[in-house]
DNA sequence: GAAGCCTGCT
C-alpha cells in the first residue's frame, strides 16, 4: 500500500494496531508508533489510546506514559488506562498523584477511575488520610451507592480498622452483590466483631440472597475465631443442604473450624473426603494440629502433602510458624526456618514476617534482630514486629530508633505501627514522646482507628490525663469494647471507682458487649468502693456471657470478696479457680490487706510459699504492706530478706513499701536507710517517709522532708498533703497547716479530697479550736462525710466540749445511724458531763434504732493459738493468775501517776458496784495475759473489735513504760503503737 | 505475616 503511494488513514492504523495488540509484539507496536508520529496522526486520541493499551499490555509502562503525556484533551478513559497500568504494575504510590492531576485538569472521574484508585490505596504505602478524601469525591460524583466503587471501599475501610464507616457504606448500597456481603462480613470478622458477622449472615440468608462458597468460608472463620463451634456445626448442616459440601473453600473453613475446636475426627474426615484438596486444606489442618501441640501429626501431614503433589508453600510454613510462635515452640520453628531456606522461600514477604514474629514471640530478640538485618527494608510488617520486640524488652530508645529509621527509609507507619510504639511509651512513662506520636497519628489520619485509640486512651488514662483520654473515647466513631475498657480501667487505676462504674453502665446501655477484661475491671471498681452487691451482679452478668471460668473474672471476684472483708467467700471463690496463677494468690493477699485483715493476708502469703507458687512484684508489695499495717516487724523483715534474695529490692514499688514498713513500725532509722539506698525515688517514696514521720509524731522532720522534696522538683500529690497536714496537726502548727492546705489548690493545682478536709478538722480540733473547726466544716464545698464528723467528735471528747460534740454526733448519726460506736461516744460525753438523762436517752435511741452495742472483745495470739477475752472475763483457764498480775500492774501504774478514768463508761450506780473487776475491759486482760506468756523480746499484739476507751489507752501507756515492752493494739479505727509511755496516735484517735 | 484493654506501693 505504501509502495503504491496510498496513504494510510486513521482507520488503517487502528486496524494495524489491533493486529499488533493481538500478537503482543512490542517491537511491531514501536515500529507502527514511529510511522504514526511521522504521519502526523499522533494527535488522534483514538490511536494514542490504542498505543497505550499495547504498551501497557506488553509491560512498557514508560512508553505508555510518554504517549499519554503528549496527548492533549485526554478523556477519562485514557486516564483510567494509565491509572490501571500503574496499579497492575504495583506502582500504586504514583496513582494518587495522577488522580489529583486528573481532577486538577477538570476531567470527571468515573466508576472505573475510583475502582483503580481504591485498588492502589489497598496496596499499602498510601497515607490513609487520602482514603477519606477519595471517599468524599466518590460521594460528590454520585457513586456512593455503586457496588463497583463501594465494594473495594468497604474492604479498604475495614482492613484499616474503620468498620463503622464500612458498615455505613454497605448499608447505603442500592444493590448488594455477593462481593459486598463478603467484604462487610470478612471486615466485621477481621475487626473482632465476629458475632455481628454471623448475625449479618442470618440477615442475608433470610433476605433471600443465596450464599456463595466465599460467604460460607467467611462466616465459618468468624465462628472459629470466636470459638462458636456449635454455630459452626449448624452452618455445616446448611452447607450440606445447599450443596457446597465439596467446595474446596468451604471445606477448608470447616477443617479449620473443627481442628480449632479440637475435634480432629471431624476435621480429618472432611479433609480426607474432600474432592480437591489444595494447599490451604493442608495448611488448615496442619496449623490446627500444631496449635494444639500435635506437632508430630502436623509434620506427618507436612510430608504427606508432597505425596499429594502439593508442594508445601510459604503459607504452609507460615501457618506452622505461627502455630510455633503461639505455643512457644522455638526449636521446631528453627527447623522450619532451615526448611524455608533450603526450599528457597526464605525471602518470601509473608514468611519473613512469620519468621521474625516467631523469634520475637519466643523472646529470642537477638536472633530476631540478626534476621531483621538480613531482610530487605521495604516490608513494613518487619518494622512493626521489631517495634513489638523492643517494646517487649522495655527498650524505648531502640524502639524509637526503629520508628524513626523506618520513616527515613520511606516506610509509612500504619495502624499496626502506632499501637506498638505507643504501648512502649505507655509502659515506660514516655508521655511526651507519646504526645508527639499522637500528633503524627492525627496528621496521618489514624486518630479514629480503634487499635490506635485504645492505646492512646490507655496511655493518657494511665498517666492521669483522664480528661484527654475521655475526649478520645468520646470522639471515637466506632463502638469498641477495648477502648471503653481502657478508659474504665484508667478510672479504676486512679481510684475513680464511681466514674468507672458509670462508664461501664453507659457502655452496656450502648449495647457494647463487654469482654472478660471489661467485666473484671468493673468488678474491681465495685471492690474499690466495697460495693459487694454491685460486684456480684456484674459477676453474674459475666457468667451469663460465658466468662464463668475466665481467670481474670474469677480473680476479680476473689479480690472483690477479699477487699470487702468477706474472708470465707474470698477463700471459696479462690478455691473454685481451676488454674490459679499468681494474680489469684495476690488477689487474696492484697484484698485482705486492704480490708484490714492483715493477719489473714500474711497467712495466705505463707500458704503461697508452701504451695511453691512463684512470688512476683505484686505479692511482695501486698505482703509487706500487710505486715506494715499491723506493724508486724518480724514477718516484715523476713519478707524483706526474701525480697533481697529474689532481687526484687531494685523495684521502686517494693522499696517504697519497705520504707513504709519500717516507718510504720516506728523503726525510723531503717526506713531512712531504705529510702536513701534507693537508686530511683518517686513521689510515693517521699510520701512514705513524710507519712511515716508524721504518724510517729515527728511533725518537724516530716515537714523538712516535704521542703526537700519540693526543692528537688518532685511533684507532691494528694497523699503528700495528707502526711503534711497531719504532721502540722501533731506539731500543733495550725497556721502553717492552713497555709499548706491553701497551697494545694493555689500552688499545686490539687483539688482537696475529703481526707484533706478531715486533716484540717483534725488540725483545728486537736489544737482546741472547736468552733473554728465547726465553721470550717459548714463552709466546706463538698458534703462532709462521716469521718469529718467523727474527727470533730473525737476532738470534742478530748477537749470535753459537750455542745459541739453533740452537734457532731447528731450529724454522724444521720450518716451512719447503725454505728454503735457513735452512740457510745455520745453517751460517754453525757456521762463525762454528768448528764445522766441525756445519756439514757441516747442509749434508748440506740435501742429504738435496733442498734446493738457489740460486746467488746480482744484477741491475742500466743504460740500459734488465739486467745479471746470479753469484758470482765473469768472463763480463761489462767483467769486467777491474770487478775492477780493485773492487780500488780495497776499498783505499779498508780505509783507513777496513773489515775483510773472512772467516767469512761460508768454512772454512779455502776461505779458503786461491789465487784469492779466485772467492768475490766477485754484489752487489759489480753495485754496482761500477753505480758505473762510472751518473752521480753516480742511485742504484745492485741486486736480489739471496738475502739479502745480513754482509760484503757491511758493505762496501756503506763504499762508499756512499767514493763518496758512494745504494745501494739489494733482497734476498730486505727492502730496504736505503745512504747515507753507514749502512743503513736499521740492520744488522739 | 504484625496491634490494643485486666491484679500492686504512700
Amino acid at each position: 500500500m505504501e509502495m503504491r503511494g496510498i496513504r494510510a488513514n486513521v482507520e488503517t492504523y487502528l486496524w494495524l494496531l489491533d493486529g499488533c495488540f493481538n500478537s503482543g509484539s512490542l517491537l511491531c507496536a514501536q515500529k507502527l508508533h514511529g510511522k504514526i508520529l511521522k504521519s502526523g496522526f499522533d494527535l488522534e486520541n483514538v490511536l494514542c489510546d490504542r498505543i497505550i493499551d499495547i504498551y501497557i499490555g506488553c509491560g512498557d509502562l514508560d512508553g505508555a506514559v510518554k504517549v499519554f503525556d503528549e496527548m492533549c484533551d485526554r478523556s477519562v478513559s485514557s486516564w483510567n488506562k494509565i491509572i490501571n497500568g500503574f496499579v497492575v504494575n504495583k506502582l500504586s504510590g504514583r496513582v494518587l498523584g495522577l488522580f489529583w492531576q486528573m481532577t486538577a485538569e477538570n476531567v470527571i472521574p468515573d466508576e472505573m477511575t475510583f475502582a483503580g484508585v481504591l485498588r492502589a490505596c489497598g496496596g499499602g504505602n498510601v497515607v490513609f488520610q487520602y482514603v477519606h478524601q477519595i471517599h468524599a469525591r466518590i460521594t460528590y460524583h454520585g457513586f456512593g451507592a455503586s457496588t463497583r466503587v463501594c465494594n473495594p471501599l468497604i474492604d479498604l475501610y475495614s482492613k484499616n480498622g474503620f468498620i463503622e464507616s464500612a458498615k455505613k457504606i454497605f448499608d447505603r448500597l442500592c444493590l448488594k452483590d455477593s462481593v459486598s456481603w463478603v467484604a462487610i462480613m470478612s471486615g466485621l470478622s477481621q475487626n473482632g466483631r465476629e458475632v455481628e458477622c454471623i448475625f449479618l449472615f442470618r440477615q442475608m440468608h433470610t433476605s433471600g440472597t443465596a450464599p456463595t462458597p466465599y460467604i460460607f468460608s467467611s462466616v465459618l472463620s468468624a465462628c472459629t475465631k470466636r470459638e462458636l463451634f456449635e454455630v459452626g456445626k449448624q452452618l455445616h448442616g446448611l452447607v450440606f443442604k445447599v450443596g457446597f459440601s465439596s467446595e474446596t473453600y468451604v471445606c477448608n473453613a470447616l477443617v479449620t473450624l473443627y481442628s480449632r475446636s479440637g475435634n480432629f475426627i471431624s476435621a480429618e474426615q472432611i479433609f480426607s473426603t474432600m474432592r480437591n484438596r489444595d494447599e490451604v486444606s493442608y495448611n488448615s489442618l496442619i496449623s490446627g494440629l500444631a496449635q494444639r501441640g500435635s506437632s508430630g501429626r502436623a509434620l506427618e501431614l507436612f510430608q504427606k502433602m508432597q505425596l499429594d503433589c502439593l508442594k508445601p508453600d510459604c503459607v504452609t510454613v507460615a501457618s506452622l510458624l505461627s502455630a510455633c510462635a503461639s505455643v512457644g515452640a522455638l526449636y521446631m520453628g528453627r527447623q522450619l526456618h532451615s526448611y524455608a531456606i533450603k526450599g528457597g522461600m526464605s525471602s518470601d514477604i509473608i514468611l519473613e514476617g512469620s519468621l521474625l514474629d516467631l523469634y520475637v514471640k519466643c523472646s529470642d530478640i537477638d536472633t530476631a534482630h540478626e534476621f531483621f538485618l538480613t531482610t530487605e527494608t521495604e516490608n513494613v510488617v518487619l518494622w512493626n514486629v521489631m517495634l513489638v520486640a523492643y517494646g517487649q524488652l522495655n527498650n524505648l530508645s531502640d524502639s524509637f530508633e526503629i520508628f524513626r529509621q523506618m520513616q527515613i527509609e520511606g516506610m509509612i507507619p500504619n495502624q499496626f505501627t502506632y499501637p506498638s510504639i505507643l504501648r512502649t511509651c505507655t509502659a515506660l512513662g514516655a508521655l511526651d514522646l507519646g504526645k508527639q506520636i499522637h500528633s503524627q497519628v492525627i496528621k496521618t489520619g489514624f486518630q479514629l482507628n480503634v487499635y490506635v485509640c485504645s492505646v492512646l486512651i490507655d496511655m493518657y488514662a494511665k498517666h492521669g490525663k483522664l480528661d484527654t483520654a475521655l475526649g478520645i473515647l468520646r470522639r471515637l466513631t466506632e463502638e469498641d469494647v477495648v477502648s471503653w475498657t481502657a478508659m474504665i480501667a484508667g478510672y479504676v487505676q486512679h481510684d475513680m471507682f464511681a466514674e468507672a462504674l458509670k462508664l461501664f453502665e453507659e457502655m452496656q446501655n450502648r449495647e457494647i458487649q463487654s469482654d472478660n477484661i471489661g467485666f473484671s475491671s468493673a468488678i474491681s471498681a465495685s471492690a474499690g468502693i466495697q460495693a459487694l452487691n454491685r460486684g456480684q451482679q456484674i459477676h453474674a452478668q459475666s457468667c451469663v456471657c460465658g466468662y464463668s471460668d475466665d481467670l481474670s473474672v474469677s480473680n476479680a471476684l476473689a479480690s472483690l470478696y477479699a477487699r470487702c472483708g468477706r474472708i470465707e467467700e474470698a477463700y471459696l471463690a479462690f478455691k473454685k479457680i481451676d488454674d490459679k496463677d499468681n494474680i489469684s494468690w495476690n488477689a487474696l493477699i492484697s484484698g485482705f490487706a486492704q480490708s484490714g485483715y492483715c493477719e489473714e493476708a500474711l497467712q495466705v502469703f505463707t500458704q503461697m510459699r508452701k504451695a511453691a507458687v512463684e512470688f512476683d512484684l505484686f505479692t511482695f508489695t501486698s505482703a509487706v504492706s500487710a505486715a506494715a499495717n499491723i506493724a508486724n516487724t518480724k514477718q516484715g523483715t523476713q519478707i524483706h530478706a526474701m525480697i533481697i534474695k529474689t532481687g526484687y529490692d531494685s523495684e521502686i514499688e517494693v522499696s517504697n513499701v519497705l520504707v513504709t514498713l519500717y516507718a510504720k513500725c516506728g523503726i525510723i532509722d531503717d526506713a531512712k536507710r531504705e529510702f536513701h539506698a534507693m537508686a530511683e525515688k518517686n513521689e510515693v517514696s517521699w510520701n512514705a517517709m513524710i507519712t511515716g514521720y508524721s504518724q510517729h509524731g515527728f511533725g518537724i522532720e516530716a515537714l523538712d522532708f516535704f521542703q526537700e522534696m519540693k526543692k528537688l522538683g518532685v511533684m507532691p500529690n494528694h497523699v503528700t498533703f495528707v502526711g503534711v497536714l497531719s504532721a502540722c496537726s501533731h506539731a500543733g502548727m495550725v497556721n502553717e497547716g492552713l497555709g499548706y492546705f491553701d497551697s494545694m489548690r493555689k500552688e499545686h493545682g490539687l483539688v482537696p479530697k475529703p481526707e484533706h478536709y478531715v486533716c484540717v478538722v483534725d488540725l483545728l480540733g486537736r489544737a482546741g479550736f472547736l468552733s473554728r473547726a465547726r465553721k470550717f466544716i459548714e463552709d466546706m464545698p463538698i458534703k462532709p462525710d462521716a469521718l469529718v464528723w467523727r474527727t470533730l467528735l473525737s476532738a470534742c471528747i478530748v477537749h470535753k466540749n459537750m455542745e459541739i460534740g453533740e452537734f457532731a454526733a447528731h450529724h454522724l448519726l444521720e450518716l451512719e445511724p447503725q454505728d454503735s460506736a457513735t452512740y457510745v461516744l455520745l453517751s460517754n460525753i453525757y456521762a463525762v458531763a454528768g448528764k445522766w438523762d441525756s445519756r439514757d436517752r441516747t442509749r434508748q435511741r440506740m435501742k429504738n434504732m435496733g442498734v446493738k452495742k457489740e460486746p467488746g472483745r480482744s484477741w491475742i495470739e500466743i504460740k500459734n493459738s488465739v486467745h479471746a477475752f470479753f469484758v470482765g472475763d473469768r472463763l480463761h483457764p489462767l483467769a486467777d493468775k491474770i487478775y492477780e498480775y493485773l492487780g500488780d500492774l495497776n499498783k505499779q501504774a498508780a505509783n507513777i501517776g496513773y489515775v483510773q478514768d472512772r467516767y469512761a463508761l460508768l454512772n454512779d450506780v455502776e461505779q458503786g458496784h461491789k465487784d469492779p473487776t466485772v467492768y475490766i475491759h477485754s484489752e487489759k486482760l489480753a495485754i496482761t495475759f500477753g505480758l505473762l506468756s510472751l518473752s521480753n523480746s516480742i511485742p504484745i499484739r492485741v486486736i480489739k473489735n471496738l475502739r479502745v476507751c480513754n482509760d484503757c489507752h491511758n493505762w496501756i501507756k503506763y504499762v508499756s513504760k512499767i514493763s518496758n515492752r512494745a504494745i501494739v493494739v489494733r482497734d476498730a479505727y486505727r492502730f496504736h503503737h505503745f512504747e515507753g509511755g507514749t502512743c503513736s496516735c499521740r492520744d488522739y484517735w
